[in-house]
DNA sequence: CCGAGGAAGTGGTCCTTACCGGACCGCTCC
DNA sequence: GGAGCGGTCCGGTAAGGACCACTTCCTCGG
């Protein structure tokens, strides 16, 4: 019998092994837990020594465990204090998702009709952003986007025809985005976006069936693949049935 | 004389020194001048051990700047490769600044009517956001927010009494994020925004000088200061002056 | 001439130790 | 009872060492 103390962490089943997946990934889904289903919101963690002692890890990676869980919003760090689980459940959805994954993650069936779907000239602006000459040609698709069979967006898509040859051959009821990366090798990575309140355009308003002027969420969206502009949208929202939720830092 | 190496930083005048700021910060500083000025998108930066010998640090010193940079989207890490200058500049516009800061920051004037400062009774969802008993009592601060003069904003904001005490006694046509910090000592630093897309109420577009129904963008907010809920308010804004820009990855 | 093998270099992970300043609790002294 | 003072606990910062998997490149043998 040696007298190596028992941690708290082998006695509850969840130690933490030398696996392939490193230990402060193995650590930051012990403690979100943890913070998600066993403390209430508001609660203090233990200090981060206590962890380094209870799953018999250096504090480096207890560190590198709550600093990603922080980062995440999923915790709160206060100096001389503690560590504390942050107040809302984290849900951001800021980020860069299709309109088919995006409605899969939040547990609607998405379906799409296909518009549009046509080579043809550039708007102006689109072609800046796009970095093509005035009046180039590109593919253009315009979409009716459902969840659970009612309409959420309009999407009306401009492509650079260069990175995406063939895009109107491709069944386009999908992700366009996973087409693309899978077919073309362009994984749309990064985009830059302004979002408007706008009063609905007739057509949209006719698609989505709010009627001419309602207020909708209208995005204006420039797709990267690495350094490729790769798309242009405009897209509109119905605010009843969609909102932005982001988390704001510093 | 010791035979202490001179390190290169010192040569360059870009030392890194004991005051009150962190080394990984200056360090960040200098690699992001570095990265920015001096290298080319896509090059490689010096790798982390060359950089601790450069300016005396630790590994962990430089790999917590670098690790910040990266998260910033300034740089890339590959491994077994090394650590390269990322594409594309970040100016994410999506920062959590108080209305005067950011039209500060934008070039405009801020002023500020204060239509309605009171102690009332919360809300029932500002209770729960606050994390308050229902009924009780906070501090409610009602204000039109103008750029310029001309109307942008009307903000309607609950404040937890427990955390501003004496609110209602300060100068509330400045910034209430500053006071917070100067007077009560609650900086804000995290909140968790909605934002959605309304016809304006009758009183808001009377305001804003839209009229009734015009489209503009709601947010409702929630604002921390470490792990304490100080402020839920709401707020619309003219969809004409005012516009989110975000850049969104993965 | 060319391919295999190894050495060197890179970021990824992880450990131990150490000190700092802020927050908090309980004690003593006035 | 109130003010002041340590001791303790907390996260923040930092050093230095070690091993790993992987890439890259150079050398040596075929």
């Amino acid at each position: 019998m040696s007298a190596t103390p028992r941690s708290t962490a082998e006695a509850a089943g969840t130690a933490i092994n030398n696996s392939q997946i490193p230990k402060h990934e193995q650590l930051r889904t012990i403690i979100l837990k943890l913070a998600r289903e066993e403390l209430e919101p508001g609660a203090r963690l233990p200090s981060e020594r206590t962890l380094m002692d209870s799953y018999g890890v250096s504090r480096i990676t207890v560190r590198a465990a709550i600093g990603r869980l922080v980062n995440e919003g999923h915790l709160v760090r206060v100096p001389a204090k503690g560590t504390f689980v942050a107040d809302s459940p984290v849900q951001s959805t800021l980020h860069l998702a299709s309109f088919t994954q995006e409605m899969e993650a939040m547990g609607h069936v998405p379906s799409t009709v296909v518009l549009v779907a046509e080579a043809a000239t550039a708007p102006e602006d689109t072609a800046e952003a796009l970095g093509l000459a005035p009046g180039s040609e590109v593919v253009h698709l315009k979409r009716l986007r459902l969840a659970d069979g009612r309409p959420v967006s309009v999407d009306d898509a401009w492509y650079n025809p260069e990175h995406a040859p063939g895009l109107l051959e491709i069944d386009l009821t999908g992700s366009v985005y996973k087409a693309l990366a899978a077919q073309f090798g362009h994984q749309i990575d990064r985009a830059r976006q302004s979002v408007r309140s706008e009063g609905a355009p007739a057509d949209v308003g006719a698609l989505l069936g709010t009627g001419t002027g309602a207020p909708v969420l209208a995005f204006d969206r420039v797709s990267y693949s690495g350094p490729l502009a790769i798309e242009h949208s405009r897209s509109w929202y119905r605010s009843d049935r969609y909102s932005l939720t982001m988390e704001v830092r510093l």
